[in-house]
DNA sequence: TTTAATTCCTGTAGTGGCTACAGGAGCAAG
DNA sequence: CTTGCTCCTGTAGCCACTACAGGAATTAAA
């Protein structure tokens, strides 16, 4: 049995991350000790461990609420965790194409400046009219 | 001059966008008509509208401040925009980086599930001791 | 001209996922 | 017994918005 620091230690969760997902419900609430002070069972750190595991993987706190429940069932089917996995990979593989077209926008703009000291190209036509007006509600990430 | 529908309309900003922008300081406060409506000029829709594609290109907010305050000198220096850009764009590149690793591991992950109802090798290998366990205090973004 | 619809106003609160205090209490070592 | 560490609760801040509520002003139609 671990108090919060070493449960904090353990879990790689920040000791104020790991009173938030108290708080919020993701986590159950662990007992206390006399004083009043948490008290974290071996499990309890193993699931700490596994939500900061998700939220490496880029996971939203929702989607691993699900995964939580999941791994509570005897029979944790694995087809909705693996449909939550691809999902999540469309979303990562949406965010890799919309930041390397960033990317190119950038080098394209930046490749005006001349670092010199006079009027930059680049704020120019970010200022002027007509420059990426494709205005059709996209988006907006 | 244009009531805020117009400037949203034309700079692609939201209406409580651009509300918000004016209660941070980060656009002027436009004139006001009688009825005490905003009334904006083409040159304040065309600051708006630059702010949009800054953020459109993932600049943050402190940074298009920069940019804002540089268009307003007569010698707007290249070289800090492109410094500013190209740090930006270093920003971006480790993002990529990133993702794509997230997209490895978690092609590797869920490539185990078998799509079957039984407990998923995911899940487990999420859950388990000494799985990614690389806790130097890493980037944790 | 009256009414109905639309646009605008201010102010406040919520989003996600934490992080950073302030002000106090518990607890172990010297 | 004091020092210093860890822990407690509660609240506020971060970023960049977004979403109301409740009312006023303007515009268009009848």
């Amino acid at each position: 049995m671990f108090t919060i620091g070493k449960a904090s230690e353990q879990s790689g969760v920040n000791i104020e991350t790991i009173r938030y997902y108290e708080r919020e419900g993701i986590v159950p609430r662990p007992g206390r000790s006399a004083g009043g002070r948490r008290i974290y069972s071996p499990d309890e750190i193993a699931k700490l461990r596994f939500v900061r595991r998700c939220r490496d993987l880029g996971f939203p706190i929702s989607i691993i609420q699900t995964f939580l429940s999941l791994t509570e069932q005897d029979d944790r089917s694995c087809g909705e965790v693996k449909t939550l996995a691809e999902n999540h990979l469309d979303e990562i593989n949406a965010k890799i194409e919309n930041l390397k077209c960033l990317r190119e926008a950038l080098l394209s703009l930046s490749s005006n400046c001349d670092d010199g000291t006079a009027a930059c190209p680049m704020l120019d036509s970010l200022m002027k009219d007509g420059f990426g007006e494709d205005r059709s509600e996209q988006s907006r990430h």
